[in-house]
Order: structure tokens, then sequence, then C-alpha cells
DNA sequence: TACTCATTGACTGACCGTCGGTCAGTAATA
DNA sequence: TATTACTGACCGACGGTCAGTCAATGAGTA
């Protein structure tokens, strides 16, 4: 194999780019470090002088992964001309209608992170989802209970309780569409079902948040049937 | 090694037996099929005559493991003489204190289970927590409604809402038992915030249920300070 | 300025122990 | 005799190790 010879940061963002495309593809599990470094035309030991090991190569890139959500999200959360209503719409609209928008691949993506296999990696990215962007919906919390919109006695701590409702909501959606009914009718059943927990995550939000009933929209009717066509 | 012929239920309760002791001990990814069948005496060959593979097992024990939960707590949900309130009061209270008298097995315990490599086995046994004593918890939050003490749109829904809101405090609470701050200070600083969280998370549960505030105890200060004493 | 030469660190690839899983065959039971 | 609990040698793949290669760098010297 030629020998070919890059700069340290160079080398160590194509480890975690050349991963990162592996593991949404076929999971952290099924993708060996063979076939990193295969993808790369590099050797065994290089792998092992840029990463401890192959988890360690997992957190190193969960926590790029974190670093861009967070980014993407904060230019909104410290916008002065916002509400924290709007906001608080925002953090869900968005993200939900990106997702919409790349649904094909986000389909793909679920359907691989959400085998067994893949429970490691899927954990470590909701939870590092979780705490880094915390911090964000707590300053949106205390916005709106200054504005009176609110009413949160610990938003620090109330914070990490609304993100993760809102993946046990997801959770709850990739159940249906990761083993979609057969029949016609069934779909219709777990539509039902699926739309009666939607809006039980909004009560329960709204009752956290202090808010009135119904002013949480988490995912429209049209939004979560726009998943099963 | 002597051939030793048992009928089909004994020895497959006695991989569950043994699997159980040496994962809990050891953990699911550090226990091989080698160790479970030399611990048992038997080869190779029939562990796979009995499971299909080493994730069927354990599979099979956490079916197991969720019978007996419901079990436990079947009777007293059923209990015709208890009030709504009472029952999700013993809900939380004999668990916990279940726990804290098993506190040194619950400690090596959660050590082993929430480690990285164990993620599949502890998201498995949480999530078949949830799915199996959502029911029981939505005969109570029924009950409640009925009662008039409790004002929930969606119990169905909301049980299995409330179940996850107890996992996050739990998992909140293993964060610190597992990386307690070496200073006296330090680990003063770190009960309050856990306090907070435990308050968060009653407040959070109350209002979901509609209940006035301060009518759910979690856990008492008590109960806390005695995990880390 | 041109030439050494030691040091650094990116890089190679053969090798290792362990793992989950297979399968052809054996012995006990009904 | 048919069934089935049971044995144990064997397999390929995996994560990880390690002794050694080689290109670039820069200080010391003529």
């Amino acid at each position: 194999m030629p020998r070919v010879v890059k700069e340290y940061d160079e080398r160590y963002a194509e480890f975690l780019d050349v991963a990162q495309r592996l593991f949404y593809q076929k999971g952290y599990d099924q993708t060996s470090v063979q076939d990193i470094i295969q993808a790369m035309g590099v050797a065994k030991g290089l792998f092992y002088h840029y990463f401890r090991s192959k988890a360690d190569l997992l957190d190193a890139l969960i926590e790029r992964m974190a670093d861009q959500a967070v980014a993407s999200l904060q230019p909104m959360v410290n916008d002065p001309t916002l509400d924290a209503q709007t906001k608080l719409h925002r953090f869900f609209d968005s993200t939900q209608n990106w997702k919409l928008a790349n649904k094909a691949f986000m389909l793909e993506l679920t359907r691989v992170l959400y085998r067994d296999e893949n429970t490691l990696m899927r954990t470590k990215i909701a939870r590092a989802g979780v705490e880094r962007i915390a911090p964000l919906l707590a300053d949106i919390l205390r916005q709106g209970v200054a504005e009176g919109v609110y009413d949160v006695e610990h938003p620090e701590e109330s914070a990490p309780i609304l993100l993760e409702l809102g993946q046990s909501l997801a959770n709850a959606m990739v159940d249906v569409l990761l083993n979609p009914p057969a029949a016609e009718t069934d779909l219709e059943a777990s539509l039902a079902t699926l739309e009666r927990q939607v809006r039980a995550h909004e009560r329960a939000m709204e009752r956290i948040l202090g808010a009135p009933p119904c002013s949480i929209v988490m995912m429209t009717t049209e939004q979560l049937r726009a998943w099963f066509t």
C-alpha cells in the first residue's frame, strides 16, 4: 500500500468523516476498523495512532456532531428580536421540517440506528443532544418566565425533562414507522394511537411549562401523516 | 466432560439463572457464551440447542424479569381498598425503599449496568419495564381521574410518559452516584443540584397529573442523602 | 550557503487472543 | 427405533498490538 503522509488535523477529520459515513450506512457494530482503514487506504496501525480504541472514535464523532447541532441552534436562541414562544415553536417546527425534507435519508438512518446492535451509538447521540442543547432550552424557558408566558420553578432542571419528553415522542413515532401495520385499517388505528401520543406529549409539555392548553404544537396532524405516505 | 441429561424446562431455566447471575456480575458483553457453559458444566453446542443466539438469551431473560416485576406490582394495583393517591405513593416509595434496603447490591449492579458496553442490556430492561408496567400505572391514573384527584386527558398515553420521567430522574441520580465528587463541598453542591432535579421531576409529574403542587413525593431528602453515606 | 545527521512522528502490516456461532456425531430416553 | 439432549473440535471475523519503516524538520558544522 502506497504511503501518503498528511497533517494531523486533516487525517483526524478524515477518520471522523469516513467513520460517520460508514456508521450511518451500516451502523457502529457492523462497521469494523478494517472497513474504515480500507475506505481510507491506510493501515491498521494508523487508526490506533489517532484513536485509543474504536469506542474512542465514536465518542469523538458524537462530540463533533453535538458541536454542530449547538452551533446551528445558537443564533436563533440568542436572537433578541424573538419572544420565547416563537423560539420554542421554531425549536420543534424547524427540526421537524428539516427531517421531513430529508425524509428518505432520515428513514434509512433511523432503520440503521434503531437496530439492537446500534443501541450504544443511538443512546450516546441522544444523551449528548440532551446535555448540550438543554442549556439553550433553559435560556428560552427563562426568557418565557420573564415574559410571563411560562411558569417554571426550575428552568435549568426542567429543560432536560422537556428534551427527553421530545425524544420519548420520537421513539413512539419510530416504533410505528419501522413496523408499519400491513393492512390499511391497521395503519389508520396506529395513526390514531400515534396522534393521541403526540397530543399527550403536548399536554404534558404545556403543563410542565405552565402554558395554556393547546398552546404548544410539537407536530401537526399533517406532519405526522406525511411520514407514512 | 460428564454428560448430564435434564428436562427441557429445567435446563432452560438453568441457563437463564446462570446468565442473570453472570450478567449482573460482569455485564452482558463481558460475559461470553464460554463463561456461561463453563459455569454450568456443559458444552457449547447445548447453548445453541436452547437459544438461537446470545442476544436471544438476553431477550428471554429480560422477558422473565419483566414478568416478575409485573407480578410483584399487580396485587397492589388491583387492591380495591386503596385509593389512587395511596397506590401512586406506594409505587414510588416501596421500590425506593427496597432499593435502599439492598443498597450494596444495587450500587454494584448499577456500576455494571451503566458501563458503555452494557447499554443494550440497560436499555432493554428500561424499555421492557416501561412497556409492561405502563398498563398498571394507567389503571391507577384512571382510578385517580374517577376519584377526582387527578385530571388527565389521556391516561393510557400519559402512563409511559410518567414512567420515563421516573427513569430520567434515576439516570440523574446514577450520574452523581457513579462519579461522586472528591471534595466534601463539591458533594454538597452535587446533592443540592440533585435535590433540585428531584423537585423539578416532582413538579413536572404533579402538573401532568393535574395534582396540586407538592402533593407528590418521589424521593425524600433523607432517601436521597441515604444513597451517599 | 551547502551538507550532514539525529529526532520526531506519521505510517505499515504481520500477528495475537477471543469471540459468537456451526456441525457432525454420540448417548440417553420414551 | 425415533427423538432429542448433549458433546467438542472447528471456523472466520473481530479489536487490538508492536516492531519496524520512512519522510520531514531543524540544529550543528564546514
